[in-house]
DNA sequence: TCTTGCTTTGAAGTGCGCTTCATAGTTTAT
DNA sequence: ATAAACTATGAAGCGCACTTCAAAGCAAGA
């Protein structure tokens, strides 16, 4: 059993974060001990990875919680959990679409930049002038 | 020259956004008809898709509007933008290592619940019981 | 001409995901 | 015994990225 904060470095977020989620209904109810104090179990702090891992998708706090809520409410709301998964994994491979998008793009403007340092002679540029030269590149 | 109305179609975008990023100094300021209406170039139309695409990175609005205040001053600070540049670089990857892992978590319980489907016998679980299941079957 | 639709502005509002605050009780070390 | 550190709660606050609103002007077709 953890203390808050000691629930709150194995996790890495804060306490504060930690109630929040659990008002939020994205933990189970935390037990307690006689003054009140919350007491996180194993299980507790491997269930707060698992949000946390969603969080890192950018799964909403609210589709978190209905995710949540078909789980407890047991084996009959297994196919409505699977389609939810499929949906973050349509969304997860959407979003690393634009990343790589944005990757290749950064990539190429980086590469841009170290030519640009090789030759001292365009530095004077106007951002214009070193816009339309990048387009131009990237088009050929 | 597009519209206020077109450009936002041809961007997908809204209006509203493109005064907001205007606004914020993330555009070049857009070229005025006789009675102040936005005319947007074929230049500003690419401008915008740039934006948009640093924004599909999570690049803040902030950052964006330094990149771009450096970039009107010159060569001078070229050092500086390929640094920016590296930083985008760095963080695209630790976001795309985040979704891998959430990605690979999310297939996991994806089949997971596939199999899950194949036995029936199991829909009756808790949804303690199904995630310790779960868990059980990550660290085989 | 009149109506419908597009455009302008600044200001205020919204939704999300926390974070901070104020106040109060508990535990631990000295 | 007392100070320092930890915990609790509800409510308010914050930063971000837009979005909506209100009031007004311009434009193009029937």
């Amino acid at each position: 059993m953890y203390s808050a904060k000691e629930a709150a470095e194995m996790t890495g977020l804060t306490t504060a974060t930690l109630r929040y989620y659990e008002k939020e209904r994205l933990l189970p109810p935390i037990g307690r001990t006689e003054q009140r104090y919350r007491q996180y179990s194993d299980t507790d702090i491997e269930w707060i990875k698992m949000v946390q891992c969603l969080r890192m998708a950018n799964v909403p706090i609210r589709s978190i919680r209905e995710y949540i809520l078909l789980l407890t409410q047991g084996g009959r709301t297994i196919s409505q959990r699977r389609l939810m998964v499929q949906e973050y994994i349509d969304d997860l491979h959407s979003q690393m679409d634009n990343l790589q998008n944005a990757l290749a793009l950064t990539k190429k403007k980086l590469a841009f930049y170290e030519e640009l340092l090789q030759k001292p002679a365009t530095q004077d540029l106007t951002y214009l002038e070193e816009w339309n030269l990048f387009k131009s590149k990237g088009e050929s």
